[in-house]
DNA sequence: AAAGAACTGTTCTATTTAGAACTATTTAGA
DNA sequence: TCTAAATAGTTCTAAATAGAACAGTTCTTT
Protein backbone atom coordinates (compact mmCIF):
# COMPACT_ATOMS: atom_id res chain seq x y z
CA UNK A 1 0.00 0.00 0.00
CA UNK A 2 1.31 3.60 -0.61
CA UNK A 3 0.89 6.56 1.19
CA UNK A 4 -1.18 9.21 -0.42
CA UNK A 5 2.00 11.48 0.06
CA UNK A 6 3.76 8.94 -2.71
CA UNK A 7 1.21 9.25 -4.88
CA UNK A 8 1.43 13.06 -4.65
CA UNK A 9 4.83 13.24 -5.35
CA UNK A 10 4.70 10.43 -8.38
CA UNK A 11 1.44 12.94 -10.25
CA UNK A 12 3.44 16.35 -9.58
CA UNK A 13 6.61 15.06 -11.56
CA UNK A 14 4.47 13.73 -13.80
CA UNK A 15 2.60 17.11 -14.23
CA UNK A 16 6.44 18.67 -14.30
CA UNK A 17 7.60 16.39 -17.09
CA UNK A 18 4.53 17.27 -19.32
CA UNK A 19 4.55 20.61 -18.98
CA UNK A 20 8.23 20.52 -19.54
CA UNK A 21 7.42 18.77 -22.77
CA UNK A 22 5.03 21.06 -23.41
CA UNK A 23 7.13 24.71 -22.72
CA UNK A 24 9.63 23.09 -25.77
CA UNK A 25 6.53 21.86 -27.90
CA UNK A 26 5.32 25.48 -27.29
CA UNK A 27 8.46 27.48 -28.21
CA UNK A 28 8.67 25.21 -31.96
CA UNK A 29 5.08 25.94 -32.45
CA UNK A 30 5.37 29.57 -32.25
CA UNK A 31 8.01 29.74 -34.14
CA UNK A 32 6.65 27.86 -37.12
CA UNK A 33 3.73 29.84 -36.60
CA UNK A 34 5.46 33.37 -37.20
CA UNK A 35 7.80 32.30 -39.66
CA UNK A 36 4.50 31.61 -41.68
CA UNK A 37 2.71 34.70 -40.66
CA UNK A 38 0.27 33.09 -38.25
CA UNK A 39 -1.09 33.29 -34.65
CA UNK A 40 -0.85 30.44 -32.75
CA UNK A 41 -4.23 29.81 -32.50
CA UNK A 42 -4.60 30.27 -36.47
CA UNK A 43 -1.76 27.42 -36.41
CA UNK A 44 -3.74 25.65 -34.28
CA UNK A 45 -6.56 26.04 -36.41
CA UNK A 46 -5.43 24.49 -39.48
CA UNK A 47 -3.74 22.15 -38.24
CA UNK A 48 -7.66 20.80 -36.34
CA UNK A 49 -9.36 21.30 -39.88
CA UNK A 50 -6.22 19.85 -41.89
CA UNK A 51 -7.62 16.01 -41.19
CA UNK A 52 -10.59 16.90 -42.42
CA UNK A 53 -10.57 19.59 -45.25
CA UNK A 54 -13.78 21.26 -43.69
CA UNK A 55 -15.45 21.63 -40.61
CA UNK A 56 -18.32 23.82 -38.54
CA UNK A 57 -17.17 26.82 -36.89
CA UNK A 58 -18.89 25.50 -33.63
CA UNK A 59 -17.33 21.84 -33.85
CA UNK A 60 -13.43 23.69 -34.73
CA UNK A 61 -14.33 25.75 -30.90
CA UNK A 62 -15.19 22.54 -29.20
CA UNK A 63 -11.67 21.03 -30.68
CA UNK A 64 -9.35 23.25 -29.91
CA UNK A 65 -11.17 25.24 -26.95
CA UNK A 66 -10.41 28.77 -28.08
CA UNK A 67 -12.55 31.38 -26.58
CA UNK A 68 -14.81 32.33 -29.52
CA UNK A 69 -14.12 35.49 -29.79
CA UNK A 70 -10.42 34.69 -30.82
CA UNK A 71 -11.72 31.91 -32.77
CA UNK A 72 -13.89 34.54 -34.81
CA UNK A 73 -10.79 36.67 -35.25
CA UNK A 74 -8.14 34.24 -35.92
CA UNK A 75 -10.63 32.38 -38.54
CA UNK A 76 -11.32 36.13 -40.37
CA UNK A 77 -7.79 36.51 -40.54
CA UNK A 78 -7.40 32.88 -42.44
CA UNK A 79 -10.38 33.92 -44.70
CA UNK A 80 -8.30 37.30 -45.57
CA UNK A 81 -5.15 35.32 -46.29
CA UNK A 82 -7.19 32.97 -48.26
CA UNK A 83 -6.43 29.92 -46.81
CA UNK A 84 -10.30 29.07 -45.92
CA UNK A 85 -13.08 29.40 -47.44
CA UNK A 86 -16.34 30.57 -45.19
CA UNK A 87 -19.89 30.51 -46.16
CA UNK A 88 -23.03 29.95 -44.43
CA UNK A 89 -24.24 26.23 -43.88
CA UNK A 90 -26.25 25.34 -46.01
CA UNK A 91 -29.42 25.29 -43.94
CA UNK A 92 -28.47 26.50 -41.10
CA UNK A 93 -27.91 30.21 -41.57
CA UNK A 94 -26.20 30.29 -37.55
CA UNK A 95 -23.34 27.78 -38.65
CA UNK A 96 -20.30 28.61 -40.37
CA UNK A 97 -19.00 26.12 -42.64
CA UNK A 98 -14.85 26.27 -42.65
CA UNK A 99 -12.85 24.57 -45.14
CA UNK A 100 -9.29 24.45 -46.65
CA UNK A 101 -8.73 26.09 -50.24
CA UNK A 102 -6.51 24.80 -52.24
CA UNK A 103 -4.10 27.19 -51.80
CA UNK A 104 -4.36 26.65 -47.89
CA UNK A 105 -3.42 22.79 -48.15
CA UNK A 106 -0.47 23.20 -50.02
CA UNK A 107 0.66 25.78 -47.72
CA UNK A 108 -0.13 23.27 -44.88
CA UNK A 109 2.23 20.77 -46.66
CA UNK A 110 4.80 23.52 -46.91
CA UNK A 111 4.54 24.05 -43.04
CA UNK A 112 4.89 20.66 -42.28
CA UNK A 113 8.24 19.85 -44.43
CA UNK A 114 9.67 23.06 -43.15
CA UNK A 115 13.16 22.05 -41.49
CA UNK A 116 13.24 23.04 -38.24
CA UNK A 117 9.24 23.73 -37.79
CA UNK A 118 7.37 21.80 -35.33
CA UNK A 119 6.68 18.95 -37.63
CA UNK A 120 9.95 18.03 -38.30
CA UNK A 121 11.59 18.61 -35.63
CA UNK A 122 9.42 16.78 -33.33
CA UNK A 123 10.05 13.85 -36.05
CA UNK A 124 13.73 13.34 -35.08
CA UNK A 125 12.78 13.72 -31.73
CA UNK A 126 10.53 10.61 -31.49
CA UNK A 127 12.98 9.10 -34.11
CA UNK A 128 15.03 7.85 -31.11
CA UNK A 129 11.74 6.16 -29.49
CA UNK A 130 11.14 2.43 -29.76
CA UNK A 131 8.09 1.18 -31.47
CA UNK A 132 6.76 -0.04 -28.57
CA UNK A 133 7.07 3.22 -26.68
CA UNK A 134 4.90 4.90 -28.88
CA UNK A 135 2.53 3.02 -28.48
CA UNK A 136 2.26 3.35 -24.81
CA UNK A 137 2.80 7.08 -25.44
CA UNK A 138 -0.09 6.80 -27.71
CA UNK A 139 -2.44 5.24 -25.04
CA UNK A 140 -1.23 6.98 -22.36
CA UNK A 141 -1.80 10.14 -23.94
CA UNK A 142 -5.35 9.55 -25.15
CA UNK A 143 -6.11 8.20 -21.12
CA UNK A 144 -5.17 11.27 -20.30
CA UNK A 145 -6.54 13.29 -22.31
CA UNK A 146 -9.39 11.78 -21.94
CA UNK A 147 -10.04 11.63 -18.44
CA UNK A 148 -9.24 16.02 -18.35
CA UNK A 149 -11.69 16.31 -21.13
CA UNK A 150 -14.60 14.34 -19.20
CA UNK A 151 -13.40 16.29 -16.50
CA UNK A 152 -13.53 20.01 -17.65
CA UNK A 153 -16.92 19.13 -19.45
CA UNK A 154 -19.01 17.51 -16.04
CA UNK A 155 -17.68 20.79 -14.20
CA UNK A 156 -18.09 23.61 -16.41
CA UNK A 157 -21.43 22.26 -17.74
CA UNK A 158 -22.34 26.23 -17.88
CA UNK A 159 -21.61 28.92 -20.39
CA UNK A 160 -18.57 30.12 -22.18
CA UNK B 1 12.25 -1.43 -43.12
CA UNK B 2 9.46 0.80 -42.89
CA UNK B 3 8.61 4.12 -45.47
CA UNK B 4 9.38 7.68 -44.79
CA UNK B 5 5.77 7.93 -45.07
CA UNK B 6 5.13 5.44 -42.25
CA UNK B 7 7.09 7.07 -39.67
CA UNK B 8 5.54 10.74 -40.65
CA UNK B 9 2.41 9.47 -39.83
CA UNK B 10 3.69 8.10 -36.92
CA UNK B 11 5.05 11.34 -35.69
CA UNK B 12 2.43 13.40 -36.89
CA UNK B 13 -0.33 11.16 -34.78
CA UNK B 14 1.96 11.45 -31.88
CA UNK B 15 1.91 14.91 -31.91
CA UNK B 16 -1.68 15.21 -32.02
CA UNK B 17 -1.88 13.32 -29.00
CA UNK B 18 0.74 15.53 -27.13
CA UNK B 19 -1.12 18.78 -28.74
CA UNK B 20 -4.38 17.06 -27.24
CA UNK B 21 -3.27 16.73 -23.48
CA UNK B 22 -1.67 20.37 -23.92
CA UNK B 23 -4.54 21.68 -24.60
CA UNK B 24 -6.73 19.91 -21.88
CA UNK B 25 -3.88 20.52 -19.18
CA UNK B 26 -3.71 24.37 -20.67
CA UNK B 27 -7.69 24.79 -20.03
CA UNK B 28 -7.22 23.67 -16.15
CA UNK B 29 -3.70 25.64 -16.04
CA UNK B 30 -5.75 28.89 -17.15
CA UNK B 31 -8.47 28.28 -14.42
CA UNK B 32 -6.55 27.51 -11.73
CA UNK B 33 -4.09 30.52 -12.71
CA UNK B 34 -7.37 32.72 -12.77
CA UNK B 35 -9.13 31.81 -9.96
CA UNK B 36 -5.60 32.44 -7.71
CA UNK B 37 -5.61 36.27 -9.46
CA UNK B 38 -2.40 34.83 -11.63
CA UNK B 39 -2.01 35.36 -15.24
CA UNK B 40 -0.08 31.93 -17.01
CA UNK B 41 3.54 33.52 -16.94
CA UNK B 42 3.17 33.97 -13.44
CA UNK B 43 1.65 30.46 -12.64
CA UNK B 44 4.27 29.28 -14.45
CA UNK B 45 7.31 31.27 -12.70
CA UNK B 46 6.10 30.17 -9.20
CA UNK B 47 5.69 26.59 -10.19
CA UNK B 48 8.81 26.69 -11.32
CA UNK B 49 10.05 28.36 -8.49
CA UNK B 50 8.62 26.21 -5.95
CA UNK B 51 11.08 23.44 -5.85
CA UNK B 52 14.02 25.57 -5.22
CA UNK B 53 12.59 28.49 -2.66
CA UNK B 54 14.64 30.83 -4.41
CA UNK B 55 16.25 31.43 -8.05
CA UNK B 56 17.82 34.32 -9.90
CA UNK B 57 15.68 35.78 -12.25
CA UNK B 58 17.89 34.93 -15.40
CA UNK B 59 17.52 30.96 -14.83
CA UNK B 60 13.78 31.52 -14.41
CA UNK B 61 13.85 32.77 -17.94
CA UNK B 62 15.88 29.57 -19.41
CA UNK B 63 14.02 27.55 -17.01
CA UNK B 64 9.91 28.97 -18.35
CA UNK B 65 10.78 30.03 -21.90
CA UNK B 66 9.05 33.20 -20.93
CA UNK B 67 10.32 36.50 -23.26
CA UNK B 68 12.41 39.03 -20.58
CA UNK B 69 9.68 41.32 -20.75
CA UNK B 70 7.22 39.07 -20.18
CA UNK B 71 9.08 37.60 -16.94
CA UNK B 72 9.89 41.11 -15.48
CA UNK B 73 6.27 41.96 -15.51
CA UNK B 74 5.24 39.00 -14.16
CA UNK B 75 7.66 38.95 -11.25
CA UNK B 76 6.99 42.54 -10.79
CA UNK B 77 3.20 41.56 -10.02
CA UNK B 78 4.67 38.40 -8.07
CA UNK B 79 6.59 40.85 -5.54
CA UNK B 80 3.44 43.55 -5.48
CA UNK B 81 1.35 40.79 -3.98
CA UNK B 82 3.78 39.78 -1.88
CA UNK B 83 4.32 35.98 -2.89
CA UNK B 84 8.11 37.00 -4.01
CA UNK B 85 10.49 38.97 -2.76
CA UNK B 86 12.88 40.34 -5.23
CA UNK B 87 16.43 41.95 -4.30
CA UNK B 88 19.74 42.15 -6.41
CA UNK B 89 22.36 39.31 -5.97
CA UNK B 90 25.02 39.96 -3.49
CA UNK B 91 28.41 40.96 -5.52
CA UNK B 92 26.06 41.43 -9.08
CA UNK B 93 24.33 44.29 -9.48
CA UNK B 94 22.97 43.51 -12.52
CA UNK B 95 20.93 40.28 -11.60
CA UNK B 96 18.12 39.46 -9.56
CA UNK B 97 17.83 36.94 -6.79
CA UNK B 98 14.08 35.92 -6.28
CA UNK B 99 12.80 33.88 -3.36
CA UNK B 100 9.63 33.29 -2.05
CA UNK B 101 8.40 34.64 0.80
CA UNK B 102 6.56 32.63 3.26
CA UNK B 103 3.07 33.92 2.62
CA UNK B 104 4.25 32.63 -1.21
CA UNK B 105 4.91 28.64 0.05
CA UNK B 106 2.03 28.61 1.72
CA UNK B 107 -0.25 30.40 -1.16
CA UNK B 108 1.80 27.20 -3.34
CA UNK B 109 0.79 24.58 -1.39
CA UNK B 110 -3.12 26.04 -1.12
CA UNK B 111 -3.25 26.05 -5.21
CA UNK B 112 -1.72 22.53 -5.18
CA UNK B 113 -4.47 21.82 -2.70
CA UNK B 114 -7.16 22.92 -4.93
CA UNK B 115 -10.05 20.15 -5.73
CA UNK B 116 -10.84 20.81 -9.06
CA UNK B 117 -7.32 22.62 -9.89
CA UNK B 118 -4.79 21.53 -12.19
CA UNK B 119 -2.91 19.23 -9.71
CA UNK B 120 -5.33 17.18 -8.26
CA UNK B 121 -7.38 16.53 -11.50
CA UNK B 122 -4.29 15.63 -12.93
CA UNK B 123 -3.85 13.46 -9.54
CA UNK B 124 -6.44 11.67 -10.41
CA UNK B 125 -5.95 11.76 -13.99
CA UNK B 126 -3.24 9.58 -13.45
CA UNK B 127 -4.28 7.43 -10.85
CA UNK B 128 -5.52 5.00 -13.93
CA UNK B 129 -1.93 4.78 -14.84
CA UNK B 130 -0.10 1.41 -13.84
CA UNK B 131 3.30 2.00 -12.46
CA UNK B 132 5.17 0.50 -14.89
CA UNK B 133 3.48 3.38 -17.50
CA UNK B 134 4.14 6.45 -15.10
CA UNK B 135 8.01 5.32 -15.45
CA UNK B 136 7.65 4.74 -19.07
CA UNK B 137 5.97 8.21 -19.21
CA UNK B 138 8.35 9.79 -17.62
CA UNK B 139 11.63 8.37 -19.49
CA UNK B 140 9.78 9.16 -22.62
CA UNK B 141 8.69 12.45 -21.84
CA UNK B 142 12.23 13.07 -20.58
CA UNK B 143 13.66 11.92 -23.47
CA UNK B 144 11.08 13.99 -25.77
CA UNK B 145 11.88 17.18 -24.07
CA UNK B 146 15.82 16.96 -23.87
CA UNK B 147 15.74 16.58 -27.54
CA UNK B 148 13.77 19.28 -27.85
CA UNK B 149 15.56 21.22 -25.94
CA UNK B 150 18.54 20.58 -27.41
CA UNK B 151 17.82 21.77 -30.79
CA UNK B 152 16.27 24.69 -29.90
CA UNK B 153 19.93 25.80 -28.19
CA UNK B 154 21.61 24.59 -31.11
CA UNK B 155 19.57 26.73 -33.63
CA UNK B 156 18.93 29.60 -32.09
CA UNK B 157 22.53 30.71 -30.40
CA UNK B 158 21.26 34.21 -31.46
CA UNK B 159 19.81 36.67 -28.82
CA UNK B 160 16.59 36.95 -28.20
C1' DA C 1 -47.98 31.04 -34.48
C1' DA C 2 -46.21 34.05 -30.81
C1' DA C 3 -43.00 34.56 -26.97
C1' DG C 4 -39.21 33.26 -24.85
C1' DA C 5 -35.09 30.44 -24.39
C1' DA C 6 -31.08 28.67 -26.46
C1' DC C 7 -27.59 28.82 -29.86
C1' DT C 8 -23.80 30.59 -33.17
C1' DG C 9 -20.97 33.85 -34.38
C1' DT C 10 -19.27 38.90 -34.35
C1' DT C 11 -17.91 43.19 -32.28
C1' DC C 12 -16.25 46.00 -28.66
C1' DT C 13 -13.17 46.83 -24.93
C1' DA C 14 -9.88 45.91 -21.51
C1' DT C 15 -6.14 43.08 -20.37
C1' DT C 16 -2.11 40.35 -21.41
C1' DT C 17 1.78 39.50 -23.88
C1' DA C 18 6.11 40.22 -26.28
C1' DG C 19 9.45 42.54 -29.45
C1' DA C 20 12.43 46.61 -29.51
C1' DA C 21 14.65 50.22 -27.52
C1' DC C 22 16.74 51.51 -23.43
C1' DT C 23 19.48 51.72 -18.75
C1' DA C 24 22.72 50.05 -15.80
C1' DT C 25 26.30 46.99 -14.82
C1' DT C 26 29.94 43.73 -15.72
C1' DT C 27 33.38 41.51 -18.63
C1' DA C 28 36.91 41.35 -22.28
C1' DG C 29 40.57 43.05 -24.77
C1' DA C 30 43.81 46.38 -26.50
C1' DT D 1 43.00 51.38 -17.48
C1' DC D 2 40.12 52.81 -20.98
C1' DT D 3 36.91 51.37 -24.51
C1' DA D 4 33.95 48.27 -26.63
C1' DA D 5 31.10 44.30 -26.22
C1' DA D 6 28.17 41.56 -23.60
C1' DT D 7 24.79 40.82 -20.07
C1' DA D 8 20.46 41.43 -16.89
C1' DG D 9 16.53 43.64 -16.36
C1' DT D 10 13.05 47.39 -17.21
C1' DT D 11 10.11 50.29 -19.96
C1' DC D 12 7.63 51.45 -23.97
C1' DT D 13 4.61 50.30 -27.63
C1' DA D 14 2.15 47.52 -30.70
C1' DA D 15 -0.18 43.29 -31.27
C1' DA D 16 -2.71 39.30 -29.58
C1' DT D 17 -6.07 37.58 -26.68
C1' DA D 18 -10.44 36.89 -24.22
C1' DG D 19 -14.60 38.26 -21.55
C1' DA D 20 -18.95 40.71 -22.14
C1' DA D 21 -22.36 42.65 -24.67
C1' DC D 22 -24.54 42.12 -28.86
C1' DA D 23 -27.20 40.58 -33.33
C1' DG D 24 -29.33 37.35 -35.84
C1' DT D 25 -31.21 32.66 -36.14
C1' DT D 26 -33.39 28.49 -34.60
C1' DC D 27 -35.75 25.69 -31.32
C1' DT D 28 -39.43 25.04 -27.56
C1' DT D 29 -43.45 25.60 -25.39
C1' DT D 30 -47.87 26.82 -25.14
Amino acid sequence: MESENQRFMRSTQLLRSFWNVQKNLMRFVQKTAVENGLSVPQYSILMTIAPHKEMIQKSLGEKTFLPKSTLSQAVDGLVQAGWLNRQQVEGNRREMQLSLSEKGEIFIKTIQLQEDGVHQTFQSAVESLTERQCEELLKANLQIATYLEARATEQGEDTK
